[in-house]
DNA sequence: GTCTATACATAGATAGAC
DNA sequence: GTCTATCTATGTATAGAC
């Protein structure tokens, strides 16, 4: 699925496009400067157009910051879905999910979105601000039934809401400090984060 | 130390006073709006003043924001300083210190501080980036020192500094989603996100 | 120290031509 | 679909009286 937050009727290809592309440099400028200090001129500018131009594609500037976060939080849970059908093992999908989810916050086109979800959620209307919950929800389903099940196994102690959110608040945290050309290689993050987060497991790469 | 960011001469008692409520109570409207979306009007009619008489005490509005940081961060470097000092154990100090930031962050007024620090640090221009930079890294030289003793002694394994981001990082998002009217106690919540985070470490709620 | 009044800049958004 | 031109609102900050 393409997540194009508050979708709308038919368009063109190129419409689409450009649309898409107006998402991701958004997300790079959220990213960079704050989705409040970001205008859109200047998100204009960075696509070549004018910035009465981007009212076309969006009602507002809200709708922007809408659709740069469902992107990324959608893609995720996309993954999300499809890693648990292919996994039945509670340490399989807890390492899984653990990868998938660094992989998309170190990665820049998912890392800019997943940036804006940690960042910027306070800029949202109550109204947008339930339709990311409704997504953020549904993402960690996929966190909770694992770590349940891994709790019932004895793979983990402790409560699982609590480990769900240590877990995930730790390597969210990875957006203010990793940069690809630091210490550690991507790959040597993840694995260090991932020993430091979930100790009793065994580390497979491959997942 | 009363960390008033950029500290100017001579100030009466009362102005003091003032200056530090308005501290206060911006923290705490930064972190129910945002920074950006503060404005200078709200934080002085929630003083009890018009909006022209906050330039009395500072200078523009990031000076107010750099005196939240600077005063929420410099409180628990104080306190982590003196925990150092009454324990030598790596076990001892890296509970305590871990208990100290749980507490300062699910404090509200610590909290208010703490929160400021981790979402409006891109509203600072480069100088007053450096200067808070400088004050975080004080506050994590504690955690360093500790973490690489604890795992020399073999108390935890993995790369130091990563281990450090990973908890900080975990406790940092307790921002995000602690009410203190949860489900779990204040006390309940620092057990379990102990547990979660340093599993192998034994549990001294005195410390 | 606090007020009133206001300068000045910049933001988001709209209208209508092409 | 993109532009130009512009409206309108709102923000920070200042000046000077009290």
């Amino acid at each position: 699925m393409t997540a194009t937050a508050g979708s709308r009727e038919a368009a063109t290809p190129a419409e689409e496009s450009r649309r898409t592309e107006l998402i991701l440099v958004a997300a790079r400028l959220f990213r960079l400067n704050g989705y409040e200090r970001t205008t859109v001129r200047e998100l204009a500018e960075a696509v070549g157009l004018r910035s009465g131009s981007l009212f076309h594609y969006f009602r507002n500037k809200e709708e922007i910051l809408l659709a740069v976060m469902a992107n990324g939080i959608q893609s995720v849970i996309d993954e999300g879905q499809a890693l648990m059908a292919r996994h039945e093992q509670p340490a399989e999908r807890l390492e899984g999910l653990f990868r998938l989810h660094m992989s998309s916050l170190i990665n820049g086109v998912g890392g800019d979105a997943m940036h804006a979800m940690i960042y910027e959620w306070r800029s949202l209307t109550p109204q947008a601000r339930a339709q990311i919950q409704q997504l953020s929800t549904a993402y960690e389903q996929l966190w909770n039934r694992t770590i349940n099940e891994a709790v019932a196994q004895g793979l983990l102690q402790g409560d699982p809401a609590i480990i769900r959110k240590h877990v995930l608040g730790g390597m969210n945290f990875t957006v203010r400090w990793y940069r690809p050309d630091g210490r550690l290689s991507a790959e040597q993050v993840t694995e260090q984060m991932l020993r430091a987060a979930l100790p009793g497991l065994a580390r497979h790469p491959e997942l």
